[in-house]
DNA sequence: CGCCAGATTGATACACATCAATTCTCGTGG
DNA sequence: CCACGAGAATTGATGTGTATCAATCTGGCG
């Protein structure tokens, strides 16, 4: 059916009208003032430490302002899924129940902004511009979730690794070339495959020509019309 | 493959025949008067129909007084994925792009408030109650969106008919007696299945007593013990 | 009664997982 | 400076859960 071994990688579908998802570029990100900054205290993690645990109490939400976070959850058996890897600007840890439902870790080291959850929802009453941004931040993160379950629910490997890459070079604006700020497992757990696979389809799309990378870390994206072509975000 | 070009599924356009509800003089759906629903205007929509496309125009959002709306989005080899099922006192359509990300269809006949996005912008910018609330909403939805992903990224077929049916039964509090809204089409785009997988894991369920069924639309849970532990909560 | 869409059941195929080696990278200590 | 070990990444061989292909069964309806 479609696409898999590396012969079919390149194996043309049909022509997709791509949709360049906008992905958040949300304005206020750095050099603008952040109406909720002020109410925040800058906080670091150092990398794979822990920022709280599914199952805590949900006292605090944060705001990123450098580096790479992971919401995850693992399984009794060890399995492990990423919702989201989060970087400058967005927000996590908002939520109405009493306690998180999914873990916070620092991917990379990280500063964060922290937010007592009480006095923020005080501002919130009083500030209906704070809410307003706090909504649009939500609202964002709510869209991409749902791109990410079209993602996992009817995806081929293949399309995963594509989809994800392409999502990197829109947020990192560095035309082309993409830092992996995460491992091969974070990628796998984040596209729901395993490591294994993400590893065969990446060498599988760089012997194709399609990307190329000499540190895992570091790839580029060479022919991103077949890159699209695959992603297919329909 | 996943046929899907069904007629009746997404077949005319704009059905928006719309008949405004007489609205009786009870606004509440339950008992309490949400702020919301001062600034809608109530409307209706037939089983199948679809009530906004996907790259439409973001003019309004919706919530739900009655029936079952799915958020879908179909690629264009037909593989559809379904982000949610929306019941009574759920929100869709608000969004911070220009454009629906998904589209918005009537599992069964529905009866929606409908909003429009200025007014209700507008709203929000004057009570801070109402921001509060929509965030709620939505926040909510967030949460749950994150469960969807793990069930879709790390879930065996029966863990995730499971899954579903346990959220079913807390959602419909009928103790152990649920009626599908949606056909097996329907259950299996939005678990990541195929109707064939989910009938036969059905199947299975019943075949072990855990459940039971005489028509496909009305289930009974007999072990929830069983399927708790199936559906691994961790 | 006959039609048709939805649901179920069966046989087979295949994409990805799993199990199993290497190879690569980098930090550490001799 | 280089041997050493450990974790990460890659590559290979094999297994398996679910998709696919293909009937058959069921219930509602003109």
């Amino acid at each position: 059916m479609y696409a898999t071994t590396d012969s079919s990688i390149t194996a043309a579908r049909p022509p997709m009208a791509v949709r360049l998802q906008p992905v958040s570029s949300i304005p206020a990100v750095g050099s603008e003032a952040d109406p909720l900054d002020r109410l925040g205290v800058s906080t670091r993690f150092e990398k794979n430490r822990t920022i709280y645990f599914e199952g805590d109490d949900a006292a605090h939400c944060y705001k990123v302002k450098s580096g790479t976070v992971r919401l995850c959850k693992v399984t009794e058996d060890g399995r492990r899924q990423i919702a989201a890897f989060l970087t400058a600007g967005d927000l996590f840890g908002w939520t109405d129940q009493d306690f998180y439902g999914f873990s916070a870790e620092a991917v990379t080291d990280v500063t964060l902004e922290r937010f007592s959850r009480a006095r923020i929802e005080d501002a919130v009453k009083a500030s209906p511009a704070l809410g307003r941004r706090v909504l649009a931040l939500l609202s964002t993160q709510l869209a991409s979730a749902h791109e990410h379950l079209l993602l996992l629910g009817r995806m081929t490997a293949a399309e995963r690794i594509a989809s994800f890459l392409l999502d990197l070079v829109r947020r990192q604006h560095t035309g082309g070339s993409i830092e992996l700020a995460m491992c091969r497992k974070d990628v796998a757990d984040y596209l729901g495959l395993t490591v294994e696979t993400v590893s065969r389809t990446m060498s599988a799309l760089k012997r194709k020509g399609i990307i190329s990378f000499a540190e895992p870390e570091h790839v580029q994206l060479k022919q991103n019309g077949t890159l699209e072509r695959l992603a297919m975000a329909a």
